[in-house]
DNA sequence: TTGAAAGCGCTAACAA
DNA sequence: TTGTTAGCGCTTTCAA
């Protein structure tokens, strides 16, 4: 016959039975030495390959994580998806990744159908979701991780930090470089609320110094933005408020545009106009000049949420609260603001 | 009770069969719609989730489509799985990943993990896998692509390009741009296979021009090859061979840190020293001068190969022989190599 | 259009 | 240390 062998059929094979396979397949369980080493043998012999869906059904366990990014296409998510992904194969564990492609409705459909291959876990990005997710998220009954964000209502445990904060420590710095009219580049923050928090805390940090941030706000369009987009902004930038002394944008690609743009115009970094970023990417410390930036740990944010998993699925009990891990992000200045 | 509720619960709640219920599920099986309504209104309010786990296990198709590729820290294969992800999602397939970083023994271990999910096809990265890799996935009865690479001895299936023609073609353009002691820099062979292909077509690309390009070689560590590891290979390269014209690196983002450590020792790009990359990076095109490159076009590799697998299991025959896709590559000439 | 019975391939629970 | 029995939550198959 065709048909891949099951454990039924390595156990008539090695003349015992199926429950003595399913021993010698696993690590700790009572079997002889000597009988794990002869049914492994002749399984492998046989090209047997252990069917986890139906010991997943059995056990009532998936060893599955569900995850849920905005895109694969940002090194800041890749990060915290590389590294939480490392640190949770060690414990045995997979990940069952999604893209909502920064749309919660998307985000709703993609959980729907991550959820009905029980993960015994669900990370997801961000804040703010539907109606319909939060409840679906809370019927789970299964850990559910919110990253990258610090959401006021929360729906379960979080690691994350504030966008806004980030933005508002990147006025600072730029104020105390000596520089007031300053701008912000994002996205259209109807889709990317990271990028909207981090607008709101640029408005904020301005406020703060008595300057007004409301006004220069320069649309890049749908995320995430490209070095392209970023290059374009500055260009519309310059058009409309020809006395911008510096531009923030919502992340390093971005910002490394807008810097080529300068460039491209004659434009001295920072004499004439000073850049920033946010991501903490290695193209903002290689480039020349270096770019300022936020450095928002995004390995640190997937291994700190791989720690909160190991820990909640091994505790057996049933735990009281909900746990808050929050992340320092880290201004890392560069060439591009110091004057 | 507590625990979450099955079919049977939905179905009792509805006064209905489980096999009516499971019915109300699907979309063109047999149900009145009045029937179908219900059932659905009364599952939602259940807060019913479906379990893709067992009807996996009943059904024998698990809705996977493995996929390995060397590391999500790359934007050439984070493409390509966006693509390959965007397109499988279409027809109702999800994919699941892993990393081997690079080494050919982690993905046999990985291959191993994943065939235990019972996808119903995989894809891996590359040509170069270990003798027990070849025989899990001749042996796992379900369509094997190899993409990013033309192996020789193909398993199954192939969605790829030649590395060493690429390398071969840039060659072509850099002596035709009047180059002639062009140096090559990449990882530590040994680990990137695509990277050793590149380096092999470099070689002979120079052999056919009377060059030698087996001597100026500069490794850079293990892949993926970092912009800081690019600028560090420049130095070291003119360090060791100070009349070098241009240089050719495995990767965009290495040649971006090589243009910059020239930037930093006023060496003037393409006066002085040429650079050309590899990967078709958004960061060659808008940097500062853009670099030449050339595209392998990875999301259509990812869209080729979702195409692909689409069509093999669909067709309900088994097929006679493997499809060979191979995609044409683009030479991107940049400001670097223009002099 | 609906339902009853059987079983996918494994493991929990218990017995020997 | 090994085996037996039952069943995880669905769908296939057949019957009504």
């Amino acid at each position: 016959m065709d048909r891949p062998p099951t454990m039924k059929d390595v156990a008539r094979a090695a003349g015992v039975s199926v429950m003595t396979v399913s021993r010698a397949f696993k690590s700790d369980r009572s079997v002889s030495q000597q009988t794990r080493e002869k049914v492994r043998e002749i399984a492998e012999k046989m090209g047997y390959v252990f069917d986890s869906t139906a010991a997943n059904l059995r056990s009532q366990k998936s060893g599955f994580i569900a995850v849920t990014i905005p895109t694969i296409d940002n090194g800041n998510f890749s990060d915290t998806v590389g590294s939480l992904s490392a640190h949770l194969n060690a414990s045995g564990l997979q990940i069952l990744l999604g893209y909502s492609d920064y749309s919660i409705e998307k985000e709703e459909e993609l959980i729907e159908q991550l959820l009905r291959r029980r993960p015994e876990a669900i990370v997801v990005t961000g804040g703010r979701h539907t109606e319909r997710t939060r409840r679906l998220l809370k019927q789970a009954g299964i850990p559910v991780v919110e990253m990258w964000d610090l959401p006021t209502d929360p729906i379960d445990h979080v690691v994350g930090f504030s966008n806004a904060s980030t933005m508002e420590m990147m006025v600072d710095h730029l104020v105390e470089q000596g520089y007031q009219r300053i701008a912000f580049v994002g996205g259209d923050t109807v889709w990317d609320t990271r990028g909207a928090d981090r607008r709101r805390g640029f408005v904020t940090g301005m406020a703060r110094h008595g300057l007004s941030g409301q006004a220069r706000f320069i649309a890049g369009g749908k995320p995430p933005i490209s070095m392209r987009q970023g290059a374009d902004a500055m260009t519309e930038l310059l058009e409309q408020y020809p006395d911008t002394e510096a531009v923030i944008c919502v992340s390093d690609p971005a910002a490394f545009g807008a810097t080529t743009e300068c460039m491209r115009r004659g434009l001295v970094i920072p004499q004439d106009m000073a850049v920033a970023g946010f991501g903490g990417y290695e193209l903002s410390s290689i480039s020349h000049p270096t770019i300022t930036t936020v450095d928002p740990r995004p390995m640190d944010i997937g291994s700190q949420t791989a720690k909160l998993i190991s820990f909640l699925l091994n505790s057996a009990e049933r735990h009281e609260g909900s746990k808050r891990v929050e992340i320092s992000p880290v201004l890392r200045p560069g060439a591009s603001t110091m004057r």
